[in-house]
DNA sequence: CGAATACTTGAGTGGGGTCAACGCAAGTGG
DNA sequence: CCACTTGCGTTGACCCCACTCAAGTATTCG
């Protein structure tokens, strides 16, 4: 089918954004056999302590992973932009220790972890890409992490919307400093640690140093320069192959 | 060579923590080269930005990986034991975005990205068994990540206590919920996004209401469960195969 | 156009930070 | 074997960043 083909296709575009991709290879990845399924904000795709017996590629929409605390508090570990496969560690980790969640309406690929599987027997190098696409994974959460621990909240809020930004980029779905933002001040707040009214104040703040302009869900970055430098941003963990903002 | 051999057994005893590992894998395993270097505190083992051609197993000691923000504030990511490789992951990211140092005089075995390359290669679920080890690191930064951004100072102490507590006695370093602890309240702080200050006055608490005790770097814990109730403590997200405390 | 959800603003508060001083133990070197 | 140093742990005083609570104002959507 031709829509699934260029779904798929979502998903070698993002590996090749960290790595080079082989005809063979991607050639095989465009095989993948793949379920479509939509998903409506405040509905699940994958549970905490769920077993999954599929990945997921995201189409369309922004999926984020989340855990909640027994007293009902929430920390969103990642976001998730189309080309993303957000639970790729389920092909290697039977049990779920958060969920994967969407900010909007989004189109949902599911993919076999067999024929997962299959794939990397055959292309030990896509099996290398995965890896590393995990591994790239594991780095933004160090950086977030550092960013909790130990920047203010203006530094953690830039950050997140360079971060955001260039990861946009990188597949193609942002241009000229402008993406759309598809989440809420409390996402944004449960994400960095920080309460939805002060991630308020902070935003007003950027907006009145003529750094940003954020309207509903749309974003542009008027002061790219001034905005690294408020966030202390150094691209390097993101691991892109052309790590370039224009 | 007699010692080497048991040296890198840490590293099969470890990965059978987290999967189970045929003969032929374990022997895979102990036949790969190492040489060893003793490194001090304060020396740094990797440093941020380096493009190391090797990987490092911690043999003897505690390891740490951390970043440093402009402003010297500087972010623990997470602590490493005997048997751990702390960083495999530069099998496939080139550059490190982040420095591993030790908290004790350690030992450390280096062994070349070519010769894991190779087992890789030979031995695909070896492979894969590596792939998940970096899944779990993963899996503990997105736990300690939820901590710093939404725990009590109380909770995250606690919660680091259990951790460090059961990954010692998966790999047969603790008993009796005993263990060495050779790391600072500074340490314990630059981990938890907290003060050193703080973490003294924490940790003096928990000591006065009996949950653990502390002097030195010697750890007792002296009430498991109402730690694990402070800490609000589920070892789901360590993925161990046989997740039992005694 | 009503209902829900998100955003905004103000006032008051508290958890944890900062600063500074001191105790204590383990080197270390003369 | 003692004087000096160095690093870690401890304590007190003060304070601020960000939280909570609460109420009001857009938006969005059926």
């Amino acid at each position: 089918m031709a829509s699934a083909a260029s779904d798929i296709g979502r998903m070698a575009r993002k590996l090749a954004s960290i790595a080079s991709l082989t005809d063979a290879e991607r050639q095989a990845i465009e095989a993948l056999p793949l379920t479509v399924r939509i998903f409506e904000p405040g509905e699940d795709i994958v549970r905490d302590r769920d077993r999954p017996s599929h990945c997921c590629l995201l189409l369309s929409g922004w999926g984020f992973r989340y855990k909640v605390l027994p007293d009902g508090k929430r920390q969103i570990l990642s976001f998730h932009i189309p080309g993303d496969v957000p639970d790729l560690q389920s092909l290697h980790l039977q049990v779920m220790d958060h969920s994967l969640g969407v900010t909007t309406t989004s189109s949902v690929g599911l993919i076999p972890h067999e024929a997962l599987r299959e794939m990397t027997r055959r292309f030990p190098g896509v099996a290398a890409i995965m890896w590393r696409d995990t591994l790239i994974d594991a780095a933004i959460f160090r950086e977030w992490m550092t960013g909790i621990g130990r920047r203010t909240a203006h530094g953690r809020i830039a950050h997140m919307l360079c971060e955001l930004y260039l990861r946009l980029h990188a597949v193609g779905l942002a241009e000229g400093f402008r993406c759309d933002l598809p989440i809420t001040q409390i996402d944004i707040g449960d994400a960095l640690g920080l309460s939805n009214v002060h991630v308020n104040r902070v935003l007003q703040d950027l907006r009145g140093r003529g750094l940003i302009m954020l309207r509903g869900r749309s974003l542009a970055i008027e002061d790219w320069s001034a905005l690294t430098k408020v966030a202390e941003f150094d691209p390097t963990y993101l691991h892109l192959v052309r790590p370039r903002v224009n």
